[in-house]
DNA sequence: AATGAATGAGCCTTCATTCAT
DNA sequence: AATGAATGAAGGCTCATTCAT
């Protein structure tokens, strides 16, 4: 009688276990031993769902691009406000769950590993072109001659913003990258056509 | 009397190495032969002199920080106006040399190793304290209640525009981040008090 | 199901592997490579099932001495008199398998390894405690005021014994420790109360 | 202007060297560079002084052997009587200088090492055969027709009683070999015909 | 579906030894 | 006489991956 349907089960908990295990090990140096004991499973049966341990990093990677974009939409949903949409998006970007030091540790090391994986690559360059296409399009409704260098600006931000967060262990609210960036819009828009 | 002197020559020449075959390789996945051969030693030898892969790697970073603070140093010679160190600040940190893709991709991999090495997470905090400071030194006469954001926010810039522009293969002179952060530089102190 | 219960079997095979090589040998200065391949096995399984180099050799030490106390609770089986029950100590010590050139190549070696292993070091004293509370208790009822000096007497004839035994390659029956042990024995008895 | 006549100097602190690097250790896992240190030289002066690590040890048996043989000739010169020669020998084999862990350690380890090297087999050989020609000759007086077994039985007692005395950490003066030496020897003699 | 068993390949590291000076 | 420099060779250990069951 075997199991059937495990198939999700069983990929979903390696995925978890491999974002869980580069979170805590802050490096992508992790044996697939380490990942397959987490999943509760045998790293042959691990091999077995994703063939290699760079597809198993790969699903990983899909797995917290999938899971942003969730977030993001489920945010968005129901707002029209330029100018709200763009602020919720770097609220998202922000969120207490991907502040997480394990989130920003693996999300660290995806970008690292981009560079050697071209599966990986492509996924960061959608996710980025993605999320630089929404910022450009609130923005260029809110200041049509900067709306790039806008996005690039709070994009950078961001990264930078997680980056500095994860290697800097104690939190200074007032440095918070969320702070940060909804000032540099602000700021941009300002100038542009005050607000109030 | 043997041949002398010899140290400081493989070291640099080892340290270089590792920052070439990081570079290259875009991960710390470099072996110790890889390493050696392109510093044209043996890997004995290698040992020899660093104790370990590890030291290695630190001996990399070490020299990475001191050649950009001998930078800012230079740049900032004789300059007292504080807008001006600002601003050679952030022009420095994007010059070529620090552009280059190589030095960056190291940079990157550091930042990862830096979870690991206690060594390179202290040099890292060194480094990342006397840029922010120096920064703060500048901005407090500038605008000083919002010395310590705009510094953050630079700050910021100045490492998301080094992931994205790495990670992004075309470059596009619009979002180079020196444009980025100088325009964020502007665009806070024009609020704050506009200058000529 | 995969193939299940191995481990036992390669356990001992690699035990007797260590032995063995040693044995040949002469020193511990015996690769991992050179044990498995006696043993039939990759070096990656032996220490798959070991952990160490070091552990294959306290495996095999502690391996000599369960064959050795099992050898003699066999040999002691059933005999009573205090007398019988030493000398079959003794003889038992210097049976042909324990005199085999390899298992005193290997004791030897093991003796030097306890000054490095507190495994081994603890395994030997154990070993060496019982064979001479054995003996104490044993020559208690024969010479009462004697039986600790005796008992000691009788291990160094046993420990030098095999030491020379192997190390003189030509065989002297007239030298055979055992002899000298069953003698010694037999005078300090007999001057103590003669016997029939 | 070369410094002459260093050779003896330096061979002998090497020699000396090594012997307290073996008994420290308690291995002949020792590495050149530790005798070298510990002699105060440079790891090629070493070779260069004798060839090879191997000829160091054999150097350095050499030397415990001419140092034991030339307190052997010490305390012996100028006694005749053939019992108090025996007993000198006995008590020299266990003189302090003789039971320090240091050189029974280093002895043991030459033992094994006989094993392997026949430039040290050699050696050792010619030692026992003169410490038991030593033995017979006088036992030859004292007990004609056991002589052979008595020297081999206190020879025995000799080494079995390093090998315990090292390897029992605890000193119990009851069980110091040269009184079990001593006491077999004066049970054999007595049975033979009674001393007073 | 699942896993113990098994291995080839490779990596870091150590070390005896040689050489030029 | 003496040594820093240098390396080839080898060893212990790890790990991703495959296979038989």
């Amino acid at each position: 009688m075997p199991k059937i349907g495990m198939q999700p089960i069983r990929s979903s908990a390696l995925v978890e276990a491999v974002i869980s295990e580069i979170g805590h090990s802050g490096t992508m140096d992790v044996t697939v031993s380490q990942i397959a004991k987490r999943a509760g499973m045998s790293t042959a049966l691990a091999h077995h769902y994703f063939g290699s341990k760079n597809q198993m990093f790969v699903a990983a990677m899909h797995h917290i691009l999938i899971q942003l974009g969730a977030e993001f939409s489920k945010n968005l949903k129901g707002v029209d406000d330029p100018l709200e949409r763009v602020e919720i998006i770097i609220r998202t970007s922000f969120s207490d769950l991907n502040m997480r030091q394990e989130t920003i540790s693996a999300w660290l090391n995806f970008y690292v590993f981009a560079q050697k994986s071209e599966d990986v690559r492509r996924l960061l360059k959608i996710y980025h072109s993605r999320l630089e296409s929404n910022l450009r399009h609130e923005l260029r409704k809110l200041a049509p001659e900067k709306a790039e260098t806008i996005a690039e600006g709070i994009a950078a931000i961001i990264d930078g913003g997680y980056v500095r967060w994860v290697l800097r262990g104690a939190k200074n609210e007032a440095q918070h990258p969320e702070r940060i960036a909804l000032e540099y819009l602000r700021l941009n828009l300002s100038e542009h056509g005050p607000r109030t």
